[in-house]
DNA sequence: TTGTAGGCGTTATCAC
DNA sequence: GTGATAACGCCTACAA
């Protein structure tokens, strides 16, 4: 069937040992019967079988994704993120959506076993601490993304949602809103929480006297919409709308476009994540920025980081900034848009925040 | 380091074979030694070794899938779709995106060897006949999407394109529009070349009198938009623009917009493939959809089929149809939408089309 | 029912 | 420089 080392060693007349020696450059023979060799595999097309090597080698040369889903924006451009920079080191990628909670993701971990060299997990609801202390492979090297989890094994890397939130409502005061109403996501997402958190913190010092408006939602664009109506049907509209993610920002724009309001002229809008909509929808969607690919990318970084020096259980927390990036949604085109530097929070296991 | 049968074995006193017929629930153990082992194996964490059980198993469980690049909804979609299947068959997803064409691609398939049942290849410019002959490893299952290649091992799957093109093209007519103008697509893509057939096709039938006007673009949004321009520079302007994709579709309303005109009062526009942009713009686009994720599906489904009766050269091709999505860009609000059916092509080798 | 042993395809460690 | 041969972790005849 398949064609295995043994048959290129017969047809080169060498052992199996000296085919293994040419074909990985290792040296420690003869360039001309290198040469022969490396003749025979091509024309026998040869390929090491890669469940094999692994198995001796120690090393897949794969590392693994654990998503909740693959749909949306966000992981479809996450995975493009690690997937790149996977390539630049050399490395494949093993993807696993689990849909149906912590059981169907501590399968899909465990079938990582022997799979992968390293793993890239995106929290969601039943991934928490107890979870990965009881799933995760010991000695595994991974990277948690967008977590709250401090775990004493793996990277941690966030999104600043704190400062992007906070750079958000502070342009939107500068802008003279001072009504600013919040429309927060679910509230099992880590992200969503960090967001609303950034917001309360973010009124509390730059709108000190505004009591707060903050309505529900679940990330999607229909409860955007319902959010929005909710926030309409209120006795005093608000000055602004601040949506935790820009799907929702789109359902209140469709809301806010039933109502007669004109956006920014009747009232202004933001949202978060800068999907490729945010762009397209009339008028433009003033949005905080979060570089998805980038952030697949240092998740990627962390990760080889890890799987270099094993063992060396470098618990460490990052976080990814955010720009807010000013269109036309929320009044007056400015230039600039602020940045939230990128930081790194070395060992320190405590919970400083 | 991490645990394997052997320690199971030893800590529940029984041999590696009970062990693993145990784990396996193959039978030929007593309930008691069963439940025993399964007790120890869980204490212990112990997960089997992927790779070590594949060489063993000639099965990974596991199928790859070679894209020629992540970015876009095409492909997020796509892998979406295939993931979703994938994992309903109890399958893993091994990703890889080849970007620096056939020699990357080649790469990648090599790479796959021994860590994928079975596999699905988008083509792409350097991925032919002759590069498939060359360097898909033989026996192994696989499915090509989106490509002209008639391979004698492979299943081949297809969008409608040429359908979908002249069912929109049937449309325009039947609105009232002639002069349609078509933005085409990249030459090297198998996509754009059945797009711009079908719409040759259909002028040809449907609008028998007319000049054909087609301008060059390369499915960027900057290419539509520098189509447009084009097209309006010419000395008839055209009634309708049919654009081969959608982000072209965008370029060109961009490009309308600047000029004053107006869409679809001025000018009507259609795009293809229903990205999810194409409801967001104003006025919403009228396009052709096609449903991506249920092409990653049914490629799936055609691999597993290929995978469990092996040998099998089950050499055919399919095509999903696509239906066309009527919304304001092109004028006169109409309800139902035309459907292209989906077909199945039996092995028959011969050059039907 | 249970254990022993051989082998999957590869690399690594020895001898020569 | 080259070739046996022992791992790697697992499954599966075959034997007990």
């Amino acid at each position: 069937m398949t064609i295995t080392i043994k048959d290129v060693a017969r047809e080169a007349k060498v052992s199996v040992a000296s085919v293994s020696r040419a074909l990985n450059g290792n040296g420690g023979v003869t360039a001309a019967t290198e040469q022969r060799i490396r003749e025979v595999a091509a024309r026998l097309r040869y390929v090491p079988h890669g469940a094999a090597r692994s198995l001796i080698t120690r090393r897949t040369h794969t590392i693994g994704a654990l998503l909740p889903d693959l749909h949306g924006e966000f992981f479809s451009e996450l995975i493009r993120g690690i997937d790149l920079e996977a390539r630049s080191h050399g490395l494949h990628l093993l993807v696993s959506s689990s849909h149906d909670g912590a059981d169907d993701a501590a399968a899909a971990l465990r079938a990582m076993q022997g799979r992968v060299d390293g793993i890239v997990i995106l929290s969601s609801p039943g991934v928490d601490a107890e979870f990965l202390e009881a799933n995760l492979p010991e000695g595994l090297p991974s990277v948690l993304l967008n977590s709250d989890v401090k775990s004493g094994t793996a990277a941690v890397l966030n999104i600043d949602n704190f400062a992007g939130t906070y750079a958000m409502v502070r342009h939107l005061v500068a802008l003279g809103h001072a009504r600013i109403a919040f429309v927060c996501g679910p509230k099992d997402n880590y992200d969503a929480r960090q967001r609303e958190a950034g917001f309360r913190a973010a009124m509390a010092k730059l709108a000190p006297g505004e009591p707060l408006r903050i309505v529900s939602g679940n990330f999607s664009e229909s409860s955007g919409y319902l959010a929005a109506r909710e926030l309409l049907a209120g006795k005093t509209r608000p000055q602004a709308v601040f949506a935790a993610n820009d799907m929702m920002a789109v359902g209140c724009l469709q809301a806010f476009k039933e109502a007669g309001l004109a956006v920014p002229g009747d009232i202004a809008l933001a949202g978060f994540d800068d999907i490729p909509i945010a762009r397209y929808v009339t008028p433009p969607l003033s949005t905080v920025r979060v570089r998805i690919a980038e952030l697949g990318k240092n998740a990627m970084d962390l990760l080889a980081d890890l799987m270099d020096r094993p063992g060396s259980s470098a618990a460490s927390v990052h976080t990814l900034g955010c720009d807010i990036v000013v269109r036309d949604s929320c009044g007056a085109h400015r230039g600039g848009a602020a940045t939230t530097t990128t930081t790194t929070k070395k060992p320190r296991r405590s919970s400083s925040r």
